[in-house]
RNA sequence: GCCGGGGUGGCGAAAUUGGUCAUACGCGCCUGACUUAAAAUCAGGUGUCCCGCAAGGGGCGUGAGGGUUCGACUCCCUCCCCCGGCACCA
């Protein structure tokens, strides 16, 4: 025997896959066909054990799939537009290109060194001229639909830089991170996908996929439907109409005031009409400075007076009307109606402005609370202070009183979701250019299908310096329109990376065609996606994001699903020092050193084996080891078993341990995805082989044990299978069957319990009838021992498994 | 505040439908073998308390407290702690 050599073995079987084209696969349409998908990966500097896990999983999967029959597409691309690569080319390296290409190569040559079974001839990256080409095409389908529209819309704004900020660009304490300057809010045109069109539909179809309950539920949060009523308050020194949102309109006669946020769109002509103008403005103007992370604190509520009344539809009183900036603009109609009985803000608002609280609701046995306090809301409420409506229960009441308001055009039944139109223009350069033009004469002109792809320009400078960074190219800005040939200057802002990655997937399915984005029909074959893995940081943005994206192009009548994504696995994070691993905690640790020592088998069955996949687990080097030492234990085993002369006697002891575990590791890949429990399984059996490798079952015991291990340790189970003299290569083998005949036992061990106490077991045969079984428990001396003469009264009996005798 | 996940040996964890002394598998540690020695490897041990020289036997043990059950890590109730997400969402 040789000694186990993981680098030259990892070696030799990763040239003969691609020399094989092992994991290559057609399109044509074989069932059943399987799609595993791992979220492609941004390509920043190295792997990181996080991309260890999710990767291994998918492989686990994918060649666990190919063994069972299974035509399996496992394809690879990379997410290469984005943010860290033009920050890093700001900071004075390569520019985005140069230095996300270098990324690839090498990010590239660490997932091949560890062997994950991908489908290279698929590969992409999003910044190919031909994926900009054919994302270009899609955008320009939605904006012909009026799905991709302009609209103003608040962004970061330093005042000294004259630039838009991305979020990560703003500090914690609310600055510019580049010159410290106060961030203000400003409204700028942007562009937005229409998503809250389908906000019932994203909400809908949640149930129709297998999403981990944590994932639909962050989905089902995001999106925030909540039922309620919109119902109209006149502003009375206005005359004008303004609809409140509220899901509460039972407490309708417990407004007591009216409250705008600082930036709805009557507040100018609030201002122009009160005494307190200047007052108003400058409350708005402080508003709009002030940091969200604050606003949405709201330690102290403040907000101002405006001194103009609005009537209250179901009673005619006046109320007093505020300026608040507790009042959100993007939520519901941006305005409230305020209960401070019954909602805690509208109390600390009241209570601060010394503004009058009315109980309306009581708990159905309570008392009416005189004392102007905050009433807890309860399932089990009746109407008080509310005229006519008075007595009836919460829910009822309402009901009746938007009814009563929608007869009088005051008030509606409606539905109010917290999700928004997905706004998804970027002041930056490193992202996909979107292909319209500004005409004076035409306005917004989409570009030519022909003219695809709209390419990025080279640039010197990266910086936005009031406009984003392509307005300095400006031979590419300026252009003609297509419509009506006069001049015209390009859009210079680019496309946030979720489009890139909304459609990625149906790209790998057909990913050199020069027609069309993707054949429909070839994507229709493969998708949806089958099995899809990811950390949990994608669960609301991109998946949603690729939810809506497709159920666009189902309308567009490119693809013939409405779902991306049959299935979803969430894998945990690795932790160092119980910290997720991130740059930010600086406790990054990459494989490559690691495959380095030990090999990739090792490290992928470390991975695998720390604990359940979908929950965090913690990095440790000494698990490692304890990987490579189970692989030459194997390794010495298999050897052992090869080199030996069989015996012909022994029992069915082994075979049914073999059996026993080609089930477990089955259905833990296959059904369970407890990846840990399936690797502790195998090593049982090897442990056991060990203990006799020259017995009648021992070859099938090694063999099975290699075929088992093969998802997790590919490498070295190719070569193990190889030298035990098989057929043939163990990628294209078979999965092992579990032969039910050999899981069958003539005896098994009876569990002799007293009072639920486990007090003797021992062998019987498997046919004994109940009556006897509990004979044999009450002959037996320990048993007597417990039970010591009392009377038993009960004996419960489990088939094949025990006895408990109740005294 | 709301939503989700978790709490089991020294550590990572297992127990899949309530039914095999709970702790498989691995790490670590202890003892022994091999070795001049170490590493590696192999063999054995390793929840806790009590009785016993020993073989052996018994009690207690899955965050806390209650409950259901012949039987609870598993189901129910109350509570504590940790992690993640969302959050002035009307």
């Amino acid at each position: 025997m040789d000694p186990y050599d993981a680098q030259a073995i990892e070696a030799k079987w990763q040239e003969i896959w691609e020399r094989e084209r092992a994991f290559e696969v057609s399109n044509d349409p074989v069932q059943p066909k399987s799609y595993v998908l791992e979220q492609l990966p941004y390509p920043s500097g190295t792997l990181h054990m996080g991309h260890m896990l999710v990767y291994t999983i998918g492989d686990v999967v994918a060649r666990f799939r190919r063994r069972n029959g299974m035509h399996v597409i496992h394809p690879m691309g990379w997410d290469s537009f984005g943010l860290p690569a033009e920050n890093a080319a700001i900071r004075g390296g390569d520019p985005p290109r140069v230095s996300v290409e270098r990324n690839i190569e090498s990010i590239r040559a660490s997932m091949k060194r560890i062997g994950w079974s991908y489908d290279w001839t698929r590969e992409l990256s999003t910044h190919d001229p031909d994926y900009i080409r054919w994302q270009q095409w899609q955008f320009l389908r939605f904006f012909e639909r009026g799905l991709a529209y302009r609209k103003p819309a608040p962004v970061k704004w330093c005042p000294v830089d004259q630039t838009v900020l991305a979020n990560e660009q703003v500090t914690a304490e609310g600055r510019c991170e580049r010159c410290g300057t106060l961030v203000e809010t400003r409204l700028m045109e942007q562009w937005f996908f229409r998503i809250t069109d389908y906000a019932q539909e994203l909400l809908d179809d949640l149930d129709r996929v297998d999403y981990p309950d944590s994932i639909a539920g962050r989905q089902r949060n995001w999106i925030g439907r909540s039922e309620g009523a919109e119902i109209d308050f006149r502003i009375e020194e206005l005359d004008e109409d303004v609809p409140v949102f509220t899901t509460r309109p039972d407490t309708l006669f417990g407004a007591t005031f009216l409250v705008l946020a600082p930036e709805h769109e009557l507040v100018t002509r609030i201002a122009d009409r009160s005494d307190r103008a200047g007052e108003i403005h400058e409350y708005v103007r402080r508003a709009a400075t002030k940091k969200t992370e604050e606003r949405a604190a709201g330690e102290d509520k403040t907000g101002i007076d405006t001194g103009l009344h609005a009537v209250n539809p179901v009673n005619d009183e006046r109320l007093p009307v505020f300026i608040a900036d507790y009042v959100l603009t993007d939520y519901g109609t941006g305005a409230i109606m305020a209960v401070p009985a019954h909602d805690t803000r509208d109390f600390e608002f009241a209570q601060a402005y010394e503004l009058p609280i009315r109980q309306v609701v009581r708990s159905r046995d309570g008392e009416v609370d005189e004392s102007q306090a905050y009433t807890e809301h309860t399932d089990d409420e009746v109407l008080v202070n509310s005229g006519a409506f008075d007595g009836l229960p919460a829910p009822e009441g309402g009901r009746k009183i938007v009814e009563r308001l929608a007869a009088e055009g005051r008030g509606k039944f409606t539905i109010n979701f917290r999700i928004r139109d997905w706004g998804f223009s970027r002041q930056r350069y490193w992202g996909c250019p979107i292909p319209v033009v500004y005409c004076e004469r035409d306005g917004i002109v989409g570009v030519d299908d022909a003219d695809l792809p709209i390419l990025l320009p080279e640039i010197e400078d990266y910086r936005p310096k009031g406009q984003p960074p392509l307005a300095q190219a400006t031979e590419w800005v300026n252009t003609t329109c297509p419509r009506c040939g006069g001049p015209a200057r390009r859009e210079t802002e680019t496309m946030d990376t979720f489009v890139d990655s909304s459609w990625y997937f149906l790209r790998y399915c057909d990913p050199r065609n020069e027609e069309e984005p993707f054949s429909s029909e070839v994507v229709n074959y493969w998708n949806p996606v089958d099995l899809y893995l990811g950390g949990t940081d994608h669960a609301t943005m991109h998946m949603i994001y690729a939810r809506f994206w497709i159920k666009v192009l189902n309308d567009l009548g490119c693809v013939d699903f409405r779902e991306p994504f049959d299935a979803f696995f969430a894998n945990g994070w690795v932790t160092l020092g119980n910290l997720k691993m991130s740059k930010r905690a600086g406790n990054i640790v990459g494989p490559d050193v690691f495959v380095e020592r030990y090999g990739a088998d090792a490290c992928r069955l470390n991975i695998m084996f720390l604990g359940p996949a979908d929950q965090d687990m913690e990095w440790t080097e000494a698990s490692v080891e304890g990987m490579a030492r189970f692989i030459r234990r194997l390794w010495r085993v298999v050897h052992e078993v090869a080199e030996a002369e069989p015996s012909t006697d022994g029992g069915a002891e082994l075979a049914r341990k073999v059996n026993e575990t080609i089930a477990k590791a089955t259905d833990d890949i296959g059904r369970r995805f407890a990846f840990n429990t399936a690797i502790a399984a195998v090593m049982e059996l090897v442990n056991e082989l060990s203990r006799d490798t020259a017995g009648p079952d021992s070859r099938f015991a090694a063999e099975t044990a290699v075929s088992l291990i093969y998802p997790y340790a590919p490498h070295v189970a190719e070569e193990l299978w190889e030298r035990l003299g098989q057929e043939g290569r163990l990628y294209q083998a078979p999965w092992p069957a579990v032969d039910e005949a050999a899981l069958e036992r003539e005896t098994f061990e009876l569990v002799v319990q007293v009072n639920g106490k486990l007090r003797d077991r021992f062998e019987v045969p498997v046919d004994l009838p109940e009556d006897e079984l509990v004979a044999r428990a009450k002959a037996s001396p320990k048993v007597q021992a417990f039970v010591d003469g009392q009377q038993i009264r009960r004996a419960i009996v489990v088939p094949r498994k025990l006895v408990n005798l109740v005294v």
